[in-house]
DNA sequence: GGGCGCAAGTTGGAGCTCCAACTTTGACCC
DNA sequence: GGGTCAAAGTTGGAGCTCCAACTTGCGCCC
């Protein structure tokens, strides 16, 4: 019987059970505030903060003038972390894979290293580096957003593409191009809430939070090339296959 | 100067912003209710929304009596998932690694397949399985929650541990044990808002999301062994080391 | 039958208030 | 000096209200 402490709790607790079981369906009306202060006898705030509380927990949305929606799992898309690595745009051809079309724009500019930047490439403080921003799409929506670093010396004695939608060799095919052989990658994965500039650009609602991958790619010890990949957490899982 | 349309996100943004360039430094006092409305000229509701948009994106956590506090953020400790597959605890291999402490309890049940582990297993439906669960703590703290999942008949062959404490050898050496090669191993990462449980079994606090980790271990294209680990995605980031 | 417009319902912002439970601080007393 | 206690401040729950902006559905009129 549990009745937990806090009166909104209860009206948290019991939506949250009728969503989880899905007596209350992805898409269906969640109780108005009117009909919850009345349903359950509480008062206009906690049935107000109970309908905030789910929102940030992204079981449910809010659509002003009409009423909160059961929101509808997406199932999460796949992303093959361990796949493509050869290809010029490996989200691309993995969902291309998927029988999805991503379309992505891009471009690339001098800049030099910060610290942490420094430290990820081994290159001295305020170094000059190659910056690219990639922002791939998928059906219009933007999801995902990449910052790819690598050395100024590196990028010297590549052909300089065109910026835009055009192709683009991979890290490991540009590296080998200049006589580099990728041997290993470092990927790492963290959870975070998204800064205000991805919730733009991603076009993420309330509570979504993101996975940030940061990538490096190596020839021994030496780092060639690091990227930040952020992509909305509500619409990808990542997918690494591993040898013992 | 775009001053967002709503009054609270004024707050909300400000703040933000002298946490995340360090004039509001980790541990610092968050100026108080009372002080908000004051100081920038809002109502109660609007300083009180503003703290709790802070508190649920992790920036700041509030102690009741005395006052929000900004969170210090604990730098992520690395989880080294391409590592240590042959440990009969891999968490506590790579934390020790890493000069920490990890004791853990663990039990062993049987039960039979529910329809998802059996798709995860290659079993029919209701099949026996062998379900083992894993509590890790670091200094006390419980840190990783695991199930994990294999088919009663490569168990039965097993010696069966006593529960507890106590080692426990790793999957790949187990099914070593009886003749089976784990080839390779399928691990998903997705980020989500923890059940209620989780929460409570991590003494996680507000806004904290979870990283959940499903990981297969296959001989060919045998499924042996199944698993769903979750960590706190404020304490623990992923990596992981691929090959081109 | 079809289109228009209004009324009712809904969200989200904002304001105010009361209170229990807790922490902190400072003053006072021994 | 050290300990105790009360006052002041703070969070978090809860209640009520007003309003702008929006959606929706019903009824009415052409």
């Amino acid at each position: 019987m549990a009745s937990s402490d806090p009166v909104y709790l209860r009206v948290v607790d019991d939506l949250r059970r009728q969503i989880v079981n899905g007596s209350l369906a992805p898409g269906a009306v969640v109780p108005s505030r009117a009909q919850l202060t009345r349903r359950y006898g509480v008062g206009e705030t906690a049935a107000r903060h109970a309908l905030r509380v789910l929102t940030t927990e992204g079981l449910i949305f809010g659509r002003v003038g009409s009423g909160h929606y059961v929101r509808e799992r997406a199932t999460l898309v796949p992303l093959h972390r361990s796949r493509f690595h050869d290809h010029h745009a490996p989200l691309a051809a993995d969902l291309h894979s998927q029988g999805r079309r991503v379309s992505w724009v891009w471009r690339v500019e001098r800049v030099r290293a910060t610290p942490e930047l420094a430290d990820r490439l081994r290159l001295p403080e305020y170094a000059p580096i190659v910056r690219t921003r990639h922002i791939y799409r998928s059906n219009g929506k933007p999801v995902q957003l990449t910052w790819s670093y690598e050395p100024a010396e590196l990028a010297e004695g590549q052909p300089v593409p065109a910026e835009g939608t055009d192709s683009r060799k991979s890290v490991v095919a540009r590296m080998a191009a200049v006589g580099l052989n990728v041997t290993d990658i470092v990927e790492t994965v963290r959870t975070r809430v998204p800064e205000p500039a991805e919730i733009d650009a991603l076009d993420l609602c309330a509570g979504v939070h993101i996975l940030h991958l940061e990538r490096t790619h190596h020839a021994g010890s030496r780092p060639l090339e690091t990227s930040d990949t952020v992509v909305p957490g509500d619409a990808f899982h990542l997918v690494y296959t591993l040898r013992p």
